[in-house]
DNA sequence: TGTACATCAGTGAACGCGCGTTCACTGATGTAC
DNA sequence: TGTACATCAGTGAACGCGCGTTCACTGATGTAC
C-alpha cells in the first residue's frame, strides 16, 4: 500500500498508471505529461524526480507493456505445449487477448511513435515478446517438409502482421470502422486458414 | 497554374498538399494548422477562408486519400479481369503500392483518429474502397465449394488486417522496428499462402 | 527516547513557446455600365 | 476602353490556453548519537 501524506510513496508507478490510462482515453496526441501529473495528484515538476521528460514517461510505460506481453506470450506458448499447433495458436489468441486487456500498453508500444531501440532494456523486452513468436512459429514448422518450408521469422512476422491488423482495424471501437465479425473470431479464423495453407492443419479441420 | 500574388489561386489544394507532407514527416501527432498554413506560403488566419479548422484540413486530406485509394483498388481490380485469382491479387498489391506512394494520405486515412463517418461524403469515399476489395473477395470465392466458403466480408477482412498489419509494422521504417524481409515479399507470401489455405492455389504453386 | 541534522520528494511560481482561433482590415479581382 | 463599385481572399495583430520544463524552496522522512 502506498503511503499518503506529503510523500506519495509510490508516485513513480502512479504516474506510469495515469500515463497509460489517459493515452487509452485519448490516444498518442492527447497524451500530455500535465494531465497525468494532475491524475496522479501532484504538480507537473514532481514528474521529473522520476522521469527525465514526457518522452522517457511513455517509453516507460511501453517497456513495461512489452514485459507483461512477453510474459503473456510466454505463458501461452507453454500453455499449449506439447503440442505445436496449440502452443502456436494459444499466442495467437494472448496477441489479441493482451491487445484487448491493456490497450494503453498496447499503444504505448506500437503507436506512440517511441522507438524501440530507445534503450537497451526497451529493446530487450521487445524481442523477447518476438522471440516467442518465432519460436513457436519455428516448432510448428518443423512439421512441414523441408524443402516447402518458409523461414520461421516470416512465418511469424505473417502471423504478427494478421493479429496487429486485426487489433488496430478491427479489435479496437476505431470510431465509424464498424467490425463486420468479432475480432476474435476474424483473428482465430484467419489464422486457420493461413496454416491450412501450410499444411499444417487438415483442409476439413 | 495557380495564379501568382496577393491570391493564391489554389489555395484549398496547396494547404491539403502541405497537410500531407507535413503528416508524412512528422506523424499525425507533429501536425499543426499554422504549419501547414507557413508551407504554404500564407498566414494562419487564411486557412479559414478554406477549412473550418485543423480537424477540418485533416478530414479532407483523408478523403482525397479514400478517393486515389478506391480508384487504385479498382484498376487493379480490372487489370487482373478475368481472372478472379489475377483480380484479387491485384487488389492486395494495390494497396501495398497505395501505402507507399501515399504515405501522408495513408496515415490521415488510419492512424490520424478521424473518423470514417465525420461526413457522408468520407463514409462514401471509404466504402468505396472497401467494395472493391470485398467484391474481389467475393468472385474469388465463388471458386471454393459452397459448403466451405466462408463470407466474403470475413475474407476481404483477413486480407484488409494483413495488409495494414505489413503495412504498419514492416513497410514503414517505423524507428528500429527493422524488417526482416522485404514488405512487398512479406505481404504477396501471406496472402499466397492464405490462398492456399481456402483452397484457391495449388499446394505447389 | 530525544534531539540535530542530512536527505529526499514534493511544491508553486514562473518562463517562453507555439498552438488554434477571432477580428477588423485591405489589397486584388471581377462586373456593370 | 474607362470608371465605380461589390466581392473576395488574403493580412497581421491579438487572444487565451495549456504545454513542457526550470528553479529555489520547504515540509516530511530517515539516521546518528
Amino acid at each position: 500500500m502506498p503511503k499518503r501524506g506529503y510523500h506519495h510513496g509510490n508516485l513513480r508507478q502512479a504516474l506510469i498508471d495515469a500515463a497509460l490510462e489517459l493515452i487509452e482515453q485519448r490516444g498518442p496526441t492527447g497524451f500530455t505529461l500535465s494531465e497525468a501529473a494532475k491524475r496522479a495528484g501532484v504538480t507537473p515538476a514532481a514528474v521529473y524526480r522520476h522521469f527525465e521528460g514526457r518522452e522517457d514517461l511513455i517509453a516507460e510505460a511501453a517497456h513495461q507493456g512489452y514485459g507483461i506481453f512477453a510474459d503473456l506470450m510466454e505463458f501461452a506458448y507453454e500453455s499449449g505445449q506439447p503440442s505445436a499447433l496449440k502452443a502456436f495458436e494459444a499466442t495467437g489468441r494472448a496477441y489479441l487477448a493482451f491487445a484487448r486487456k491493456h490497450p494503453g500498453h498496447y499503444i504505448a508500444m506500437f503507436e506512440s511513435g517511441i522507438s524501440v531501440n530507445r534503450t537497451p532494456e526497451l529493446a530487450h523486452a521487445a524481442n523477447r515478446a518476438n522471440a516467442v513468436l518465432e519460436r513457436a512459429a519455428a516448432d510448428l514448422s518443423q512439421h512441414i517438409p523441408e524443402d516447402k518450408r518458409p523461414p520461421a521469422s516470416m512465418f511469424s512476422a505473417h502471423i504478427w502482421a494478421m493479429s496487429h491488423g486485426v487489433v488496430e482495424l478491427f479489435a479496437r471501437n476505431s470510431p465509424g470502422r464498424a467490425s463486420p465479425f468479432p475480432a476474435d473470431d476474424l483473428l482465430e479464423s484467419g489464422i486457420g486458414i493461413y496454416l491450412r495453407g501450410l499444411g499444417l492443419v487438415r483442409p476439413d479441420e
